[in-house]
DNA sequence: CTGAAAGCGCTTACAG
DNA sequence: CTGAAAGCGCTTACAG
């Protein structure tokens, strides 16, 4: 019934151990290897290091030896040593938000199958002082960064970080395109997503599309941009953006506000959570969605397609962007000049069933929305 | 527009840089604080590591230089020479669902709070050896482990920890309870939590209670134990469990069948994805939630507030169950045979509006459920 | 209470 | 192509 358990020193190995289960002693060294294959342990250094003057022969019997003897080079004497890690840590304001979370997911997927240990570390403060700590205790020796930033403590911990260490970056879209200072950052086409859905929404027979932004980190959000141009090219009416947070309970409370204005008919939301919370408040207040009021996200979150009714929504691939800034460090760590041009995952409007035409004028029947 | 930029080598620091960015030399050593201090770098040495033996003056004197330069301690130096790490890898077979993602989010915090590096890495597989190898480079000298074992991968790879590594893990509710042998594990209380749904939903006026389970990586399950148990207790009859998976689709598809039953009227899901997508399926099949069928979940994921219906759940607070198992973790590195008695996160039921009274039987109207 | 010495496991010039 | 030597930054007995 307890939450914790107790424990009076690590626990016996439990019977049939099998495997690799409790070794006990000191792991096989670089000179436990020497010994067992007859050579020197610089050999055996060079071997594992895939340093060109070792004899053919020479190197496929210490490679056969370091396997049988399941030898794994120590981290700590590597580094100490001068040489890299082989380890990222993501410095991150948060987990748990969807494109924070599937960033962090993809990051470890590319991490782990290039044989990289990774490390998170969040940054919850946006004081300077702090997160400069957060910064230096976030870098060891020997170690690289991915900070994802899309918020104001992710950019300002992305501007701390010292220029000798290896990094790279999520960011939101930067305004200036690929203009500028060339850095290494990846990020998804916010401007383009943002058009998508605009577009949609006005090709519904909306006279204007409504926007309820996430926090931005730039001056000027991309998606909100995105969402103006689709607007201004339809000759739309462009209606003040609402500012909203990144959670459910956010949009529920813009979605009151935009409840109220029976002249709203389509919102495009900053994201799923907050569409999530737009669709509740409107479904609290009688509106019907999409026969009253259409919502469109960004994301596609795995809930997304299970809500009611399922979210039409302009998917971002941010594990596929977070697996792509990993390729980006590691290219940035091996051949210092390179370019890579990781393939992008551009963003995919997914129509579902939140958005319908507009409801009619009033005085006429509502129709019942198709969204095909 | 590209996703990726291009960097050659790192961006130069910009403008008003400020605090501590931008060093660039080899990071302040053991040696500088003592040539600083004027003392020996053994000194400085036992004062960083709280040795008792160091003059009241020279300790504080010391202190003041190590906060001056900034220096830190070089973890790979302090490895190198035996010392633990200061650092724990979460093994877990999943970052993304909500019941891994928050037990990270809280190991995190704790972790922080306690000045630990937190690493992650994911076991996909379950095949033996491929478990054995995760766990093996999960595992560095001086570091710790926690294992989030939650389904078979899990624990499996809880199994293969050497005896040796300080570690402890997340697991379901053992079906012994605290009787055996007392290992370095905790739970949130799954009988528990399921008495109490199983129990309102009992209340509302239904029948009997079906249940969707999810995998358990125990015989045992102790929510469908508690499940079972209530039901026995109120006398009602027992349907098999629906075996499930994880995900809202996997809801979904155990939703079709559920609808396709009309003596089913309330629903008892392993987690809120499962109930997110029963819903679902209840709501594509013309079943109303709750007039005709009543739905709740386990967790109190972010969104199961701004569902529609607002789902109603068992709370199970698995961030403040990583933060207790991290706690466990801590107690165990430093005083080996402490009994630390975490405080323990109590299962809440949340009630919302997915569950209801019962439809009336067939024949007589539906009546409007109003859950208080 | 404090200094001098050895060594953790590895890599990297330096000789052969 | 392969050995012997030095040293990364730190901690831990060992002497004073």
């Amino acid at each position: 019934m307890a939450v914790t358990s107790v424990t009076s020193g690590p626990a016996p190995s439990p019977g049939g151990g099998g495997a690799a289960a409790g070794r006990g002693q000191r792991p096989v060294s670089i000179l436990d290897v020497a010994a067992a294959a007859g050579v020197s342990y610089q050999t055996v250094s060079r071997v594992i290091n895939g340093h060109p003057s070792v004899r053919p022969s020479t190197r496929q019997h210490v490679q056969a030896t370091v396997e049988n003897l399941g030898f794994r080079p120590n981290r700590a004497a590597r580094v100490l040593r001068g040489r890299h890690a082989g380890s990222v840590t993501v410095l991150t304001p948060n987990t748990t938000l969807y494109g924070y979370q599937a960033g962090l997911q993809g990051i470890e997927e590319a991490a782990r199958a290039a044989g990289f240990a990774v490390g998170v570390r969040v940054v919850e403060s946006t004081v300077r002082a702090e997160i400069a700590d957060a910064v230096t205790r976030a870098v060891e020796p020997g170690g690289s960064l991915i900070v994802i930033a899309y918020d104001r403590a992710g950019t300002m911990a992305l501007r701390a970080v010292p220029t000798d260490v290896p990094m790279a970056a999520m960011v939101e879209t930067p305004a200036g395109g690929n203009t500028g200072r060339k850095r290494p950052w990846v990020w998804l086409d916010d401007r383009r997503a943002a058009i998508q859905a605009t577009r949609y929404l006005l090709s519904l027979g909306h006279q204007t599309v409504h926007y309820l932004a996430l926090p931005s980190s730039t001056r000027t959000s991309q998606r909100q941009v995105g969402w103006h141009e689709a607007l201004a090219e339809a000759g739309a009416p462009v209606p003040a953006p609402l500012p909203g947070g990144w959670t459910p309970r956010s949009g529920y409370e813009a979605g009151q506000v935009l409840a109220a204005d029976p002249g709203v008919t389509a919102v495009l939301c900053g994201n799923d959570d907050l569409a999530l919370g737009v669709m509740r408040a409107m479904h609290a207040t009688g509106r019907a969605i999409p026969e009253d009021v259409s919502v469109v996200g960004f994301d596609d979150t795995p809930v997304a397609e299970f809500l009611t009714p399922p979210l039409t929504t302009v998917r971002m691939d941010f594990a596929e962007l977070g697996r792509a800034c990993f390729a980006l460090l590691l290219a940035l760590m091996e051949h210092k000049d390179a370019l890579p041009h990781t393939r992008r995952p551009e963003p995919e409007l997914i129509v579902r069933e939140s958005a319908g035409p507009p409801p009619l004028p009033r005085g006429s029947s509502p129709t019942r929305a198709a969204a095909t």
